[in-house]
DNA sequence: TGACATGTTGTACAAATGTACGATATTTGT
DNA sequence: ACAAATATCGTACATTTGTACAACATGTCA
């Protein structure tokens, strides 16, 4: 089994990755329509973008009638690991604690939330 | 007081500037002695970094002999604060929790950093 | 069945990025 | 005061990225 590690994704290209991922399987019209409002950039540029991820490998579609559908071909959690690896290392030089603090003290996250996340990480102790 | 916005920090960019802040002040030479082992990158590479950083803005210099001292020029909160948005919007659509569970899921953190950020959390609101 | 709406394909292109060499300038140790 | 060591400066350059148009193809609805 050759573990291919896959070419690196550029800002973009990991933003339209996760709208595919968001909508499961998706038409290049679909994603268009799930972008932020804020977000404003050309049908063909996001087609552009979906081609490239799939000539890279993350993705793979099939044919509806005239329009490409596409879908992940990499599990998301394998892409997510492999992003905030390299975040981390980038802005944190790998420790995750300034981040975790950063997002609770900007509260981003409130209390409950956190309860939650004692209660994943006991579980993985 | 014209807050103007900095140009965006490219992934190198961001890793060299973290160097600089770890370092408080630094010269090219310090910066690369600095680099982990794995990342195998020139000195002049890392001087045009650097230059680069300075021309946007993120870094100033003085001298000191013949060498250029770098220190930042913008608090390392504001970069933090604007990384940390564009990340998370680009892989989770702006969400934390995600992020916050795969820290939790992956061992990354432990129970009393959690104690800890609760802590910070509960201040907050 | 033919025009229209909607897709895809090919292609383009400027700017940003990552990486680094060669030439030149400047300390410094002797 | 020189040469060796060390810096900077100017420049380069292949890729990647972001963005998109024009041309061509194909379902679809009247």
């Amino acid at each position: 089994m050759v573990r291919k590690s896959l070419p690196a994704l550029s800002p973009s290209e990991t933003e339209i990755l996760r709208l595919v991922w968001q909508l499961d399987k998706a038409t290049v019209q679909q994603v268009c329509d799930k972008l932020p409002t804020k977000r404003k950039i050309a049908y063909a540029t996001v087609q552009t973008l979906l081609r490239r991820l799939e000539k890279k490998g993350y993705l793979k579609h099939h044919i509806r009638g005239k329009a490409h559908v596409f879908f992940a071909a990499v599990k998301s959690e394998s892409v997510i690991k492999r992003s905030v690896t390299d975040f981390l290392d980038r802005l944190f030089g790998g420790d995750p604690i300034p981040l975790m603090q950063y997002l609770a003290e900007h509260g981003k996250i409130d209390t409950d939330d956190i309860e939650e996340l004692k209660r994943l990480a006991d579980k993985n102790s």
